[in-house]
RNA sequence: GCGCCCGUAGCUCAGCUGGAUAGAGCAACGGACUUCUAAUCCGUAGGCCAGAGGUUCGAAUCCUCUCGGGCGCACCA
């Protein structure tokens, strides 16, 4: 693992007198298998401290490992990198070798989705929904610990005009202009459920066909009747401010553009308020970490809510705060943008894009591209996209992969270094692929962006498809045998987890 | 006007804290199924990384500006 080795190889570097000036290693994937399968440009960064030719210290800083590394690798020096290439057997040896991972465990409070229960979820409200699911998985992968929460504003003026919409659909009279005017409302206006918790079971539905679960849904009404608010503002008190018989947060105490309204003139409190009381909340449940997926349409939330925490804890023992926020996702029919507004009749509900391309499409068209780029479907496409969706290719050399097993029966037990006589130089990549995949989840965790897994999962089918249109299986026999087979179930394993990570099933065949 | 995100192959997108010849998928063209599932593989073609400056050994990546697109700038939620 590249964490291990730049480590070690650091320690090695010391203890030869070689000073480093405080500059890390920083191993990557070198773009060429044949270049080795990790590689660093330090000599580059030390070429003017040194006064050397990049060439020159790479040799210099090989000459002082290879001693140390001999056993397990040759190293190189290409243009000016250090590149190293494990033997066969350290190679087969590091897929084996389960990853630690070099973090400090953290207690997490990741909360996404949060729609309002005063429709049904839309597409956007499934990008947060796969993000949230797939990054709460990841997170744990390496080890913190992650509670997930759904928050629901089931308070409010929404939630009002909610109501009298379907009051009045009950009634028979016209829904009210700024209510809501979807199919749905006279949908509920015919049963006799609680409108809110109809809407939240459809939620829950809706989710759970996507196969994301809360640990926790978060009733914002909880809020107004105990002490949490009057608590909250009470805690934040001393930053605050009255004018023009309103109370104002001084969050430009912050960092935040300009001071914001807790108490309105009127007496009564603003979102704001009530959201202070939220996070009041999760800080109280001592989390080291508050992570929020928001949509860019609420960007600008951020400093604000940023500056009220800060103000809250008053620097005290601070449990950090980090808001991403995804890009939107927005829907064309006929080269036309469909507009998504809640109170709009004419919608497309994450349900039926779900109920279109199915549950595993839909989970890795939302998740393979980087939340900070938008998401344009098309809504003539969905057939096209559900072909163009690379999920089936991975899901394939997955069941592949299971369907050989099936007929091999129990694999046989293997010593890693005699099966590593069968290696042949063409299945590096496969292998490389393999060793590094502990790398990937590492660093995918560490940025929070799930979508470099996805495209992890891709790579790793193309070297698997590429392997298993060489290397028949069935036919061989002997330690080739038994290497292919190893091989072939390293990468179902590798597969399996990572799917797992996504969230997105691993059939055993198609 | 101010702030955040984006601009990479015909289309949809990757490109990790600057590194070696910028990569996939789909679409196009040409090959490979009596052989572990052809939902696959192999090959060909396709690029002034929006544009212009700057930083340096080295820039798709960092900085500044311009153009173009998305989103946001409430005593709404």
């Amino acid at each position: 693992m590249r964490h291990t080795l730049e480590q070690t190889l650091t320690e090695a570097l010391q203890s030869s007198g070689i000073d480093l000036h405080g500059e890390p290693l920083s191993f990557h994937a070198p773009n060429q298998s044949d270049h080795g399968d990790y590689a660093t440009a330090i000599a580059f960064r030390l070429a003017k401290v040194l006064k050397q030719a990049p060439a020159q210290i790479a040799e210099h800083f090989i000459q002082a490992l290879q001693p140390a590394m001999a056993s397990q690798a040759t190293l190189s020096q290409i243009n000016g990198f250090i590149n190293i290439t494990l033997h066969p057997s350290a190679r087969l040896m590091q897929i084996a070798t389960p990853a630690n991972y070099p973090i400090k465990p953290r207690r997490i409070l990741l909360e996404f989705v949060s729609a309002n229960p005063t429709g049904p979820l839309h597409i956007g409200h499934g990008r947060w929904a796969v993000l949230g699911s797939c990054l709460a998985h990841l997170l744990r992968a390496v080890g913190h610990t992650v509670t997930t929460e759904n928050y629901i504003n089931d308070a409010g003026n929404q939630i009002e005009l909610f109501i009298a919409s379907i009051v009045a659909a009950k009634a028979g009279n016209p829904i009210p202009d700024n209510g809501y005017h979807g199919d749905y409302i006279y949908t509920i206006a015919h049963c006799d459920e609680d409108p809110v918790t109809h809407m939240l079971d459809q939620h829950a539905s809706d989710l759970s066909a996507i196969g994301t679960h809360f640990d926790h849904w978060f009733r914002e009404h909880t809020l107004h009747t105990g002490d949490t608010l009057s608590d909250a503002l009470a805690h934040i008190k001393a930053h605050c401010y009255t004018q023009d018989s309103a109370v104002w947060f001084k969050s430009t105490a912050f960092g935040d553009d300009k001071d914001r309204v807790l108490v309105k003139s009127d007496g009564s409190l603003t979102y704001f308020a009530v959201d202070i009381a939220y996070h009041w909340n999760k800080i109280q449940r001592h989390y080291d970490q508050l992570i929020n997926i928001w949509g860019a349409d609420h960007h600008g939330y951020v400093p604000r809510v940023s500056a009220a925490v800060q103000a809250l804890q008053n620097g005290h023992s601070p449990t950090e705060l980090t808001v991403i926020i995804g890009q939107l996702v927005s829907l064309v029919r006929n080269g036309e943008p469909v507009r998504m507004s809640k109170r709009s009749g004419d919608m497309i509900y994450f349900r039926d894009v779900i109920d279109d391309i199915g549950p595993d499409a839909t989970r890795f068209f939302l998740i393979y591209k980087s939340s900070d780029s938008p998401i344009e479907l098309d809504l003539n496409l969905a057939n096209q996209k559900t072909a163009e969706n690379p999920i089936f290719y991975i899901q394939y050399a997955h069941a592949r992969i299971c369907q050989l097993l099936l007929k091999v029966g129990v694999p046989p037990d293997v010593d890693i270094t005699q099966i590593a006589d069968a290696y042949t130089d063409a299945d590096r990549p496969l292998l490389q692929c393999l060793m590094h995949y502990p790398d990937t989840l590492l660093d995918a965790a560490n940025a929070y962006e799930p979508h470099q897994l996805a495209n992890y999962s891709l790579e790793l089918a193309r070297h698997f498809h590429r392997f298993y249109e060489t290397n028949p299986v069935l036919t061989s026999t002997g330690i080739q045998k038994a290497y292919r087979l190893w091989v072939i179930a390293q990468v179902q394993r590798t597969l399996q987890t990572v799917l797992g990570i996504l969230g997105i099933s691993a059939p055993t065949r198609m």
